[in-house]
DNA sequence: TTCGGAAAATAAACAACATTCAATTAGGAT
DNA sequence: ATCCTAATTGAATGTTGTTTATTTTCCGAA
């Protein structure tokens, strides 16, 4: 079945040219430099042949979009699972932290759009199952945060209570780490200070605060 | 000094009006809406008009922005002083939330650039001063994060220690707040779940994990 | 009231943008 | 070689922010 046609295999270049091309320009000129033109220029096509391939400008960020949440989550799934649990936490959250610095405007682009979702009329229900199982998506980083707390309940360190679960307990760890990154890669990009130290203290408050349980 | 020329007078309604009718746009129909021919049209002029009064779309955006950041703190301001520090916190930090909830767009626009600063070439120290003004800057909604702090530390009930001094805890709770605003406007913007107990708990939480120093 | 200069407003034009379409080129099978 | 399809393009459309030349409006001085 990987066995392509020389023509598809032509397809499948270009189709990922043009991500390549674009995501190149996002990193070296930032999300404003990317245009339809700017990319074809790129890989040496005309704007007009894009179609061919995607059927919108549109299109091609969720393609790279999507890609993005898959990287963010590879890295925060290579911290190792052997740490201790608190640890474990902590380093997670700073990888979600270290990719948004390493990719500032591609994590922007990421995370101020709403997640695409097939545009039919589905009611609400449906609506709510899709956008759970978008969140716990194999290859959502939330879905690691959401592991992460749920060891975190079955090793009884953290305590569950009527109301603070773990998809609340993950919403909430993952705001945290979500605004501290947004906040680094916005409002205070120029700004100097010992991110690193706000970064652990910040996450070590939380995480004490939460396996302390209701105060 | 409030005696204007008549002329001055119909300047500064026109101003006034080409801001206004920007900030019905984006609340009625989104920022992906807002041009100068769709501001102009509003106010019954034609879109090179807008240049007698603004230098660009650029600079009325940044002026709307400014003017939100007022809104914002005015909102946070509005919480009772007499609260006790644990409630004045949480509240504050609730209202900076439902600011962003009632304008998800707006709030969005505020914080996803960088702070406007005077692009002049200035030295690291200059700069970082700027930014460190412009951060407890009167009418920043983080002056009120960090004056809270400042008021927990003085009751005794927040402990300082090396590297987390008021601006770090100020920083973390700032970033907490703003990442609950902002996955709520952008990824979690159709997800139903109970809002306000995340909140809550999470706030709390941090709170305690503040209090109970470091573990 | 009239006139002239300044201020305010506009229409038209420009460059860049995403997108579409008719026309052309290239590839692969017969 | 020939035909069909897929790939590619140049030109055109409509919208954007912005600039320029031109016209209209305003207002004080004669």
């Amino acid at each position: 079945m990987a066995i392509l046609k020389p023509s598809e295999r032509r397809y499948q270049r270009t189709h990922e040219a043009i991500l390549e091309a674009a995501r190149q320009i996002i990193h070296e000129e930032g999300v404003s430099a990317l245009s339809m033109r700017a990319i074809a220029q790129r890989i040496d096509y005309s704007a007009a042949g894009l179609y061919e391939y995607f059927a919108s400008k549109e299109e091609i960020i969720e393609t790279i979009c999507r890609q993005g949440h898959r990287r963010l989550k590879d890295g925060m799934v290579r911290v190792s699972t052997n740490l201790p649990i608190r640890e474990y936490l902590r380093e997670t959250g700073l990888a979600y932290i270290e990719f948004a610095v390493q990719n500032p405007d591609f994590f922007l682009l990421m995370f101020t759009k709403a997640p695409p979702l097939p545009p039919g009329e589905l009611n609400p229900k449906e609506l709510q199952q899709r956008l759970e199982s978008e969140l716990l998506d194999e290859n959502s980083a939330f879905l690691v945060l959401f592991k992460g707390i749920q060891r975190g309940i079955d090793e009884g360190v953290l305590p569950v209570r009527p109301g603070l679960d773990v998809m609340e307990m993950a919403l909430g760890a993952w705001s945290l780490v979500h605004g501290l990154a947004m906040l680094r890669v916005t409002f205070l990009q120029s700004f100097q200070t010992d991110f690193a130290m706000i970064e652990r203290e910040t996450l070590r408050a939380f995480y004490a605060g939460l396996t302390a349980g209701a105060g």
